[in-house]
Parts: C-alpha cells; structure tokens; sequence
DNA sequence: TGACAATAGGTGTTTAAACACGTATATTTC
DNA sequence: GAAATATACGTGTTTAAACACCTATTGTCA
C-alpha cells in the first residue's frame, strides 16, 4: 500500500477534489523521475532536454531535421531552441548546415560523438526505466500509458 | 482511442519497452499539465511553484512554516528557496520572522495579500482541474492517481 | 508581378535555476 | 564544558530559461 500523496507531502487533510490529487500526483512524479534522470544523465554532461534531443536526431537518422520540428518533438517544449541547439553544436554533439533547397532552413544533424554518447547511455538509461518501475506489472504499466495519453488528448 | 505516444510525437517506430513508454508519458503530460497551468496563473503574476508555496502555506495557517519544510513539501523540489521567498516577499504575498526560541530558524507565513491571490484563484483552479480531466471518469483517475503513488513509493 | 502574409531562424535582455561555498545557532560527544 | 558535528539559512557566480523583438526567405493572391 503506498503513501496517499497528501501524507507524503505532509498536508493536514486530503484533496477534497480527485482532479486536482490526480494533477499533483502527475507533476510529482514526474519531477522525482526527472531529478532521477538528471542524475543518470549528469556524468555525460547532458540535461534532459539535451538527451531528448540526442534521441530525436538519431531517430531522424542522416537527413536530420531541422529547428522548428526538433522544438515540436520534444518531450518538454522549450522556448529557445536555437541557443539550445548552439550549446550543443559547442559540445560537438550535433551539427547544423543550411539547406540548400529552400535557405530558410538549417538541418541539424547528430555527430559520431553524440551517436557515441548516446551509446553509452543506452544500457543505463533503459536499467534506470525498468528499475524504477520495477513491481508494477505489465498490464498496470499499459493502463496507466493510455489514461495518460487518453488525458494529453486534445480531441476529448 | 487516443493517439499513441510515438505518433504525437512524430516518430518512425513504437517503443520497444514499456517502461521507458511509460516514463515519458508521464514526463509529456506532467508539461503539457503544467504550460496550461502557467497560463491560469500568469495573469495573476504567479508561477507554479509560487502557487505552489502559497498553497503550503495557506495550509500551514497564521504559525507558517521554516524555510527547509516549505522546500520538503514542493511539489517539485528547488535547490534555492531562499531566493524564491525573496521574491515573493517583495511582492508581498509572504512574510518572515526570525524565531526567538531558536534562532537559526525564520518562520515564513502568508500574508492577506498572499491569501488574497490565492482565493482569487482556487475558482479558475478547479475549474482548470475538473475541465482538463474531463471525460475520464472517476474510477480511472483513482487508478491513475494509485498507480502514480504506488511507482513514487521508495519502500517498493 | 508586386504587395503582403507566412515560415524559419536568430538576437537582446531580464529573470530565475543551479551549484558550490559561507555564517550563525544548536546539539552531540567525549 | 569544550570541541566537533549537525542544522538552518544566506550569498556569489555561472548558466540557462523566458519573453519580446528582428531578419531573411518563401509562398499566396489580388
């Protein structure tokens, strides 16, 4: 039986509406799984968002993509990709070149040295996700997925 | 039906394990929660873990709280509360008082003010609740919230 | 085709997050 | 009861987040 989250935040009295429990349970474990991941990420020299990017590039293979789809695709939005992009591009972890085709565009691509971060980082970060999550079965795990997804949908 | 992770987010294949599925959904939802509710707050001049402080120490009533206990009920823990309170006593919605019965400790307490913002918002609050998890039922958001608790529980 | 809007990207500036370190008061231990 | 340890809070500094604004290129359509 786990801890009801108002005890665990030391709270005098239980939520009195199950939307707003539901939220705060959502933002809480979230930011304990991050601060998690920070610690994995940390001996890499990458953030969160850094790493997602990695994931999104290597996803995209050698074609790349470029700013505005690698900002629609992350995990977490963030208003400053292109500076976010540039301290990347300083650690060597990705490059970027203007296309030719149309000269709005700037694809960003990973390098040998992110595909080799990246490398690394598989097995623990995949340890990471199954330990933290070990006990909780496989079936729970699916539903909790699709509540969460059938709550991020805009067409409800 | 809900749209797949992998496809909101634009990529090639589904994931190959659950539990990393599972971790970014909750990641992907815990921001897209917290960006609209950056925007209830916004125009009342608050972010979420100002709210989030205001909440605490609503609860906490006219005793207030010491700065480490504000910091141990975040929501999402800051590594800086002593400047976040800084700001918040400029904008008067707090004040603090140096105890005398031990003298290391500064007991924070809310102001009228403070009380103020915050009753002015706990309508749009639940309301933004109740509206963003519309549809889901109360039996599933139960679920969610357990299952949620349950993946937060150290002593697992 | 020429004006206007839309798209892609970048820059400047303010504010806050993050991390390491420092000071004062209480508590513990020998 | 003096020294060492722990607790509570604060400060300095670097880095990144956030927001508004700006330029270049392409697409639209009267």
């Amino acid at each position: 039986m786990p801890r009801p989250l108002h005890i665990e935040l030391k709270q005098n009295k239980p939520f009195d509406l199950l939307e707003e429990e539901t939220h705060l349970s959502i933002a809480r474990t979230a930011a304990l799984l991050e601060h998690a991941m920070v610690q994995v990420l940390k001996p890499h020299g990458l953030t969160p968002t850094q790493y997602n990017v990695l994931r999104i590039l290597r996803g995209a293979g050698d074609a790349g993509l470029c700013r505005n789809e690698i900002g629609a695709r992350l995990l977490r939005p963030v208003p400053d990709v292109t500076r976010l992009l540039d301290r990347m591009t300083d650690q060597k972890l990705i490059g970027r070149a203007r296309e030719d085709s149309d000269r709005r565009l700037v694809r960003t691509h990973i390098t040998p040295k992110g595909l080799d971060v990246l490398a690394r980082l598989d097995g623990p970060v995949r340890a990471f996700h199954k330990e933290r999550l070990r006990g909780i079965g496989q079936q729970k795990l699916r539903q909790l997925s699709d509540t969460l997804a059938e709550l991020r949908d805009p067409e409800k």
